[in-house]
DNA sequence: CCAATTTAATTAACATGTTAAATATTTAAC
DNA sequence: GTTAAATATTTAACATGTTAATTAAATTGG
């Protein structure tokens, strides 16, 4: 009874919280990848440019944060949105390190001229899976992103 | 009041189910990482092993399907792990196109060994977001995943 | 039987995810 | 004030995501 054998098979995949939210996640871009493809926008690229037009101009860090991408992945971004003149970087004068990404009017008047075509998308959402549900969800989502991390590998050598 | 413009602003990128899902991924997946890492294998490879050790020896398609990976990148992932004789797939003879991926000895044993290790990562997870929430939360993303995929762009031409 | 279609899987091309290392600039400590 | 530590961002390298095209093997229709 004593043993280190852990004799328990593995939880099954079935009830995977992130397999779960990999689908639910699939279904939901599923309605939204048509208006990217003809907005010629990856979903990233139109993240990015969703989160520059609701919080203003922000530096790289930032908009990382808001946008939940990885820094790598932002500066691959940014480089292809700053070709296609669709943002530009005013560099900090303060702080040669730091920038500022704005949104260029072509592409604040675009977003303007899509805002019909996304809310409509949502609207196919919540009409089928219930507004109610929708908000039960965000909300639940919201905590469960907030549950600690787990304790960092800590180089806490064992003599001291 | 009839004409084309629609005024109403885009909806705030704080209540977007796609970002909110992927922030609660996030967080999920930040305690799995150390325990892939020590494994050796990818989150998707890893998951590749589950879906083997689950259910038996799959064809392509049926495993993609489990997974929730796409066939490009399981192609690219079942050659890795090919590699690595964490699998081996056995030919059908009826039918020269299909395959079965078998699990090997090796990956059946070091699941066993890391299902304890496993299960702890999802306690501490429970414990921090609460059993009857993780539950509620399972329901919603399984139904949310079931909505009805947008129509498909159908070539239908205008002409008959 | 065979050309046309369908199906299973792979390949190609480009974008992003992920971790680690490198750069450049600023701040802190002597 | 100059070196060391910290910070913001980028680069590098490899794996996966995504769409389209391709290959190879069955199946169908004539």
């Amino acid at each position: 009874m004593t043993d280190m054998q852990n004799n328990k098979p593995m939880r099954s995949i079935e009830r995977s919280i992130p397999i779960a939210l990999l689908r639910a996640r699939e279904a939901v871009m599923a309605h939204f990848r048509p208006l990217l493809a003809d907005r010629g926008y990856t979903e990233q690229q139109w993240r990015v440019l969703r989160i520059l037009n609701e919080y203003g101009a922000l530096e790289v860090t930032q908009l990382a944060e808001h946008s939940a991408l990885l820094m790598p992945s932002l500066t691959r971004i940014l480089k292809t949105l700053e070709e296609k003149q669709s943002i530009y970087r005013i560099r900090d004068e303060c702080d040669g390190r730091r920038s500022l990404i704005h949104l260029s009017e072509n592409s604040k008047t675009l977003i303007k001229q899509e805002a019909a075509r996304t809310e409509a998308a949502y609207a196919v959402i919540e009409a089928s899976f219930g507004a109610a549900k929708t908000n039960q969800l965000l909300d639940l989502l919201t905590e469960l992103a907030a549950v600690a991390p787990p304790l960092e590998n800590k180089k806490t050598p064992t003599d001291y």
